[in-house]
DNA sequence: AGATCAAACTAACAATTGTTAGTTAAACAT
DNA sequence: ATGTTTAACTAACAATTGTTAGTTTGATCT
């Protein structure tokens, strides 16, 4: 069954307000009074205030699960797979921003299945990102620092792309990945 | 007025949950159940939760001002500048990453002057790192990429440290520090 | 024209929220 | 011993929460 574009258009405003004050903090009433009409109104389209969430998070969760997928299968370099890692973060960041701000702050608000699904998703991304790390240091294409670092200090980055994506778009896309990539890759130094 | 211990306990529950579950999802309720107390007990030592979340987040951003104030006005090169924010950003996360997560996430519940004067000291801080970055830039101690993409990419890493810090106790902090500074310096290739 | 359906509405609900008022009991100071 | 403070308590409140039930309206289809 296809999301209708009210439907659609509720998520979109949900996941604003999501944004801008963190799930719980966001009313039924304050969605409504976006879209001009009553809370209640709201229920001709969506189940609960719990659907909503779940639609935006495991839908951006899953095109990360699906893209890692492909690329830590395929014949790339290690470096070459990074490179297609950042673009996949700077991508979905400029297409949903809103929706990322979710799955970064609000996730912890999933419940039951959609809650285990969410951490078995984010468990295996970054399983994938840390097997494509190791196999860069072994073959010397990536330096041996302490590896937990390395993760970290990339994903952190670009998980949190979002924060900071308005103040800059005075950078083009493809100016934006490619400072990245050499920032995250090379250094500053 | 002294903080009183009971206070600065009630402050250290609520920073845990808060953590855990955001400000907005955390009840009075909460908080005192696990102090094994009433919520009606807790305003005999705080005026509000406001106060609470207020007390957590603004120690938190006036000692990062002021260690950035010492820095930015030392005679020390860029990089070294940058090792010493690095290694704050390290030393408040492994004493209260509690309530640096507050800060992260729950700052834009504060209200009024406290939000403006959160707001002010974060805008301040941001300033000051840019100040660092294009000196260094002009020295020649810093590689010449986009200077946003620079600052964010090394304060989100900073930024959300927290996050990542239980996963690694294995790692003391001296070696933190280093591989830190090596992989957001120097990169990784 | 009449039936059907989607999508809005009004009214109300039970539960939960932060908070206040007033009370009690123990510890401490005089 | 007596008065004072501290920190817990019970009871209650007004407001807000997500949600349901039943109704109305307008457009679309037969």
């Amino acid at each position: 069954m296809k999301i209708s574009d009210r439907k659609q258009e509720i998520i979109n405003v949900a996941a604003k307000l999501f944004k801008e004050k963190g799930y719980s903090a966001v009313t039924m009433r304050d969605i409504a009074q976006i879209l001009d009409i009553k809370a209640a109104s709201l229920y001709n389209h969506i189940k609960s205030k719990q659907e909503i969430l779940v639609l935006i998070v495991i839908e951006i969760a899953e095109e990360f699960t699906n893209v890692m997928r492909e690329v830590v299968n395929s014949n790339d370099s290690a470096i070459k797979k990074i490179e297609r890692i950042i673009e996949l973060h700077i991508d979905i960041t400029l297409r949903d921003s809103n929706a990322l701000a979710c799955l970064n702050n609000d996730w912890m608000h999933l419940t039951d299945s959609d809650l285990d699904y969410f951490i078995k998703m984010r468990n295996d991304y970054e399983d994938n990102f840390r097997t494509i790390m190791e196999k860069g240091i072994v073959d010397g294409e990536i330096k041996n620092y302490n590896l937990d670092v390395i993760i970290f200090s990339i994903l952190s980055t670009l998980r949190t792309l979002y924060i900071w994506y308005n103040k800059t778009n005075k950078l083009s896309s493809k100016a934006l990945t490619d400072n990245m990539i050499k920032v995250l890759l090379n250094g500053i130094v």
